[in-house]
DNA sequence: TTACTGTATTATTATTATTAGTACAGTTTT
DNA sequence: AAAACTGTACTAATAATAATAATACAGTAA
């Protein structure tokens, strides 16, 4: 269910939030569905407990879960009310120019660079940089 | 002329990798024109030699400069066979749709996961990772 | 009570970017 | 020839941080 590579940049704990936030957009786990317990998890990816509390952590203060103390963690209902819809589109009209652009010679840096800079013109708030 | 952010994830090194292959393409350095030596850039930017020197040699690595012992780098003419009119028609119009995209609520994050995918689809030959 | 949940805390390990210091080789200028 | 530049190479130390390890505590449910 995930695929971590644990020698990427990216920390192993984000590459989890991603992978969540993914699963909850696109509808695999439902709002108000369990997730696995952080021991749990940590025991099925092999990884220790406290990074998955770490990703937990970060995915409740970006309003994707929700956690209660003794029962679990459950999808929130909140973040539902995006524009999923319109948001599908723009990610595959950006995967057609990102194609394009690294045909053309453009790196990942570049783009990151690109992406970062707009990030912080838009106030830099939904990074977790 | 640089500005680096030291408490990016990004290393140094690459922000100014990223920086000079910008310079290099804008033809704000032009062709066989030489950059500052890593002891003289080092000074300016108050960081490491090593750290420039490292920049550089990923620059040579990737073409982008030439070095010659004793004399200096330069800029290398090889690279600039690319179609930058293009190239830069399609940056503007990532520009846009990667704001429109955060916008709508995806992350940094997500956007080089995206990347990621596309880059080892391309067979991911570019990236200095 | 037992066995689950989330949460918190401290210490340790591992990795890696960066710095620091030094040395050597080649070029240019005086 | 000498001085002052260039790039290059190497080792060691430092700093930052992700991840692990090991507990402990608190709430829930069987």
């Amino acid at each position: 269910m995930f695929d971590l590579d644990v020698r990427s940049r990216k920390p192993i704990y984000e590459q989890l939030v991603d992978k969540l936030k993914e699963l909850i957009m696109n509808d695999v786990l439902k709002v108000d569905e369990q997730l696995p317990s952080v021991r749990t998890l940590a025991q099925q990816l092999t990884i220790n407990p406290n990074t998955i509390q770490k990703a937990y952590r970060e995915l409740e203060t970006q309003g994707y879960i929700y956690s209660i103390k003794g029962k679990g963690s459950f999808v929130n209902a909140t973040v539902k009310s995006v524009n999923t819809e319109k948001l599908e589109k723009v990610k595959k009209e950006l995967i057609r120019l990102l194609t394009e652009a690294m045909y053309l010679g453009v790196t990942s840096n570049e783009l990151e660079t690109i992406i970062s800079d707009i990030e912080s013109s838009l106030g830099g708030g939904s990074s977790i940089d």
